[in-house]
DNA sequence: ATTTTGTGAAACCAAATGGTTGCACGTATA
DNA sequence: TATACGTGCAACCATTTGGTTTCACAAAAT
């Protein structure tokens, strides 16, 4: 299985996850507590995340603390940037266009 | 089935697509040239790309070029910049403790 | 020591995914 | 008009996915 950041935020559950772990690192149950599913469910969008590197877990006697690792979420960001580029490209030939209009 | 950009970009031939398109409009032969997979498996990756909105067909004459819709590439710029708030605000507090440090 | 709690893992299932082959059909070209 | 070309679509298939239920097990609590 493709086991990859892109992967991991494909699913939506996983971003809401994602979103609420960034806040602060929580138990499964806790983030179980959040969601319709069950805590399996749940628990199984955990591993994915753990495998993909999104998450990670710090054990706390017999709770799991689970951690975003925010170092993966700009990989996303860096996939991102050569685009960004370009829309921003975009924008400064429509500026100079506009620029062009207002001159003539 | 799901069909937002989280799901678009999930599969690494969809995003080579993407990237190649990204910087030029192209026709489905032309996108399938850059791939081993065969004509129609780049065309299912299309149709779900088209389903998403990242990018949208302009027929001329028998061909169709596909191009890039940009604004939709955004929205994932915009789920990132929560988190990227975050990593500033970290970034920030390590700033902060280098200068306490250095003052002290 | 026994029970409860927090968690992961296995087995199973329906649906989705990514791929293939074959066909249909309009648009160019000969 | 007949042929070649560019493309989408349907049918089929193996694998993956997201979910459920059940079980196992160690750590707390009683």
């Amino acid at each position: 299985m493709r086991r990859d950041i892109f992967q991991a935020i494909a699913d939506p559950t996983r971003r809401a996850i994602i979103a609420l772990i960034a806040v602060q690192s929580m138990t499964p149950n806790a983030i179980a507590e959040h969601f319709q599913a069950t805590r399996q469910a749940v628990s199984k969008h955990l591993k994915v995340l753990v495998e993909c590197e999104v998450i990670a877990p710090r054990q706390q006697g017999r709770e799991i603390y689970y951690q975003l690792e925010l170092e993966k979420m700009k990989e996303i960001d860096k996939w991102l940037s050569q685009f960004r580029k370009i829309w921003e490209d975009r924008f400064n030939q429509l500026d100079n266009l506009l620029s062009t209009l207002q001159n003539s």
